[in-house]
RNA sequence: CGGGGUGUAGCGCAGCUUGGUUAGCGCGCCACGUUCGGGACGUGGAGGCCGGAGGUUCGAAUCCUCUCACCCCGACCA
């Protein structure tokens, strides 16, 4: 039985004033953790009782899953991470440190290099496959700017698994087994989610998907469809191709004289307040102008290129998205520098004139996939103060491709039936994606298949931020007055307080009912603190979030507990002998 | 890395503009008494290098310079 009168605790009364998200407000206000360092958090024991609960879940649906678990060290040799290039890859974000002998070292933000070599070093037959194992370690990623308390921090413990195949359809059923048991999982941790598509990136691979908890309080931004299940991460978006026109029934193209129209709404007002300019069939708007801009992408092996992305005039390049559709490469917008080296580039007014790797900047052009055969546009005429109007394309451009470079905007339609997407934020809870031969191929991890022949083994990745999910959890389940536990991942059962007056029956009862409570197998959280008023018993109670809360108080001279759900508030009177059973009714309920 | 903000008791804050006794308030903590179903009350206490360094001044929490740290927005981010 935990006992608030020698439990290591001290509740605030106060918001701490370095916390922003709930999460991080209530659990330091509940006395679960404290702020150690930036990005670094201290367990106090209920919260620790809490993470532990929320990691035996998660191991305990791993090894359901057939995974078996490692342990590898925090702490790692420079080797194995130069090998696959992420030494230098990993950028500012790894926690580099050197030993006394001068040798490098890195705390480790993912495994999957010591993964990939203990596997090399003890399996060399495809009998020996598939495998699964996973570990529960902490990590270390030097962050930019840690944030949101427990949400994002520089160490955080994550689980992280690995499989291990012959070929692809291995892959498959092991990605499709870890996607089965994350969803046990996180429905047995309460915690909402959706699972959206979405890019594997630097990482390498095909298939990726994210869970993701739909809180604001989420720094990833994904998109869902108000009408059928898709969604997806907003890297991920597809847009749909209009059908294509008759690039003939579109009117002449011709270069107009556009002065002082450096933006596209003044170039807009300026095409509509003009008569000779006047669109034939409506007033010109933005999504009628062909924005194009240039950036730089920066490749792996220090190779650099220019790119043009041309898209719809009402909205912006998502950079984000670029980066995603051309990783590993980076990108960067284009500089002085960058235009000093292609004079035909007339900045503000670059058209498709100069783009494209057969005009004279020779520069890749890529489009929006909006902008398809026969659609005209109003852009830039490669001249200082001119636009042209018509350009058509498939009768006066051809890009070289076309991009998902445009920003998402709420509204745009389902890529799958057309019907509006919503924007929404959501914190990254879980993660699973197939990686792939990349670390197999670099760190030679090869098995004999059954004609004696080398093949590299096919790897897949799946991981569940259980630190963040602790906070993800206490995000998605809390109220005005405090946290609110789902019934598997709180301290306890129930929280019984004790609430007469000192000196009174309530306490020797409450005792009594806690020991009986303990004895059927109930977790017992007793707030048996002397010289404390009632009123902090009940705040520190909904505080603390115990999802049932009984209260020794005025009806135990008549026999009676009251019973209250944390949630919904909802009380009632049970006699004595019926509270154990009654207790055990609504654990069994959930 | 860019922009903004904040550092004063364990926590939350005031004081700083306009320098001047012993640096204040609320919460929490300790003691005694009262109270006891919604963050009670009284009395008495303990607790501060006013983030750090340098400077101006007879005198600095307060003015100046430098510096460090933290928080928020953005950039970045398995």
């Amino acid at each position: 039985m935990l006992r608030m009168s020698n439990l290591f605790l001290r509740t605030l009364r106060e918001d701490p004033a370095d916390a922003e998200v709930a999460s991080h407000r209530l659990m330091v206000r509940a006395g679960m953790v404290r702020r150690a360092a930036p990005g670094g958090f201290t367990w106090l024991p209920l919260g620790w009782i809490v993470f532990r609960n929320v990691e035996r879940i998660v191991r305990e649906e791993m090894d359901a899953a057939g995974c078996q678990e490692v342990h590898f060290p925090a702490l790692l040799p420079k080797e194995p991470y130069e090998a696959t290039g992420r030494w230098t890859e990993y950028g500012p974000n790894l926690f580099r440190l050197v030993d006394r002998r001068g040798n490098d070292f890195l705390l480790a933000p993912t495994h999957e290099e010591m993964f990939t070599l203990v596997v090399k070093d003890l399996f060399s037959s495809y009998r020996d496959l598939p495998l699964s194992i996973y570990q529960i370690q902490t990590k270390y990623r030097d962050e930019a700017r840690p944030r949101a308390g427990l949400l994002r921090g520089r160490e955080f413990v994550m689980k992280d698994s690995y499989s291990f195949d012959v070929d692809s359809e291995g892959l498959d059923r092991s990605y499709a087994m870890h996607r089965a048991a994350y969803i046990t999982t996180f429905d047995r941790l309460g915690l909402p989610y959706v699972i959206v598509s979405a890019m594997s990136g630097a990482m390498g691979g095909s298939d990726s998907e994210e869970f993701l908890a739909p809180l604001d309080a989420g720094e990833d931004t994904f998109v869902r469809c108000s009408s059928c299940d898709y969604a997806a991460n907003t890297e991920a978006v597809t847009t749909e191709t209009p059908s294509a026109a008759d690039p003939a029934a579109a009117p002449a193209a011709k270069v107009v004289d556009t002065p002082d129209t450096p933006t596209i709404d003044t170039l807009v007002d300026h095409l509509n307040s003009a008569a000779e300019l006047a669109r034939d069939d409506r007033p010109w708007a933005a999504s009628d102008t062909l924005k194009n801009i240039v950036v730089r992408l920066d490749h792996p092996d220090g190779t650099s290129e220019a790119l043009a992305i041309g898209v719809p005039g009402d909205r912006e390049v998502d950079l984000r998205r670029v980066e995603a559709q051309v990783a590993p490469a980076e990108v960067h917008p284009f500089g002085e520098a960058d235009f000093a080296a292609y004079p035909s580039l007339v900045k503000g007014y670059i058209g498709p004139g100069a783009l494209g790797t057969e005009r004279s900047s020779g520069i890749r052009f890529l489009v929006d996939p909006r902008i398809t055969v026969g659609s005209r546009w109003v852009t830039g005429a490669d001249q200082p103060g001119r636009h042209v109007v018509d350009l058509t394309l498939g009768r006066d451009f051809t890009p070289d491709g076309t991009i998902e470079a445009a920003e998402v905007l709420d509204g745009d339609p389902c890529p799958r039936c057309g019907a509006q997407l919503e924007i929404a934020r959501g914190i990254e809870i879980g993660h699973i994606f197939k990686l792939g031969t990349k670390y197999a191929e670099a760190l030679g991890l090869k098995v004999l298949d059954a004609d004696g022949q080398q093949v590299t083994v096919t790897m897949g990745s799946y991981g569940i931020g259980v630190s963040r999910a602790v906070a993800a959890i206490a995000e998605a389940t809390c109220d005005d007055d405090g946290l609110c536990w789902p019934r598997e991942v709180a301290p306890a059962d129930v929280h019984l307080v004790i609430a007469g007056k000192e000196g009174g029956p309530q306490r020797a009862a409450a005792e009594e009912l806690g020991s009986r409570l303990e004895a059927s197998g109930v977790r017992v959280l007793i707030d048996d603190r002397e010289g404390v008023s009632p009123g902090v018993r009940f705040k520190d109670a909904e505080l603390i979030g115990v999802p049932t809360i009984i209260v020794a108080g005025r009806g135990v001279p008549d026999g009676l507990f009251e019973v209250k759900d944390r949630r919904s508030g909802e009380r009632v009177d049970v006699p004595a002998d019926q509270v154990v059973d009654h207790v055990r009714t609504v654990i069994a309920a959930g």
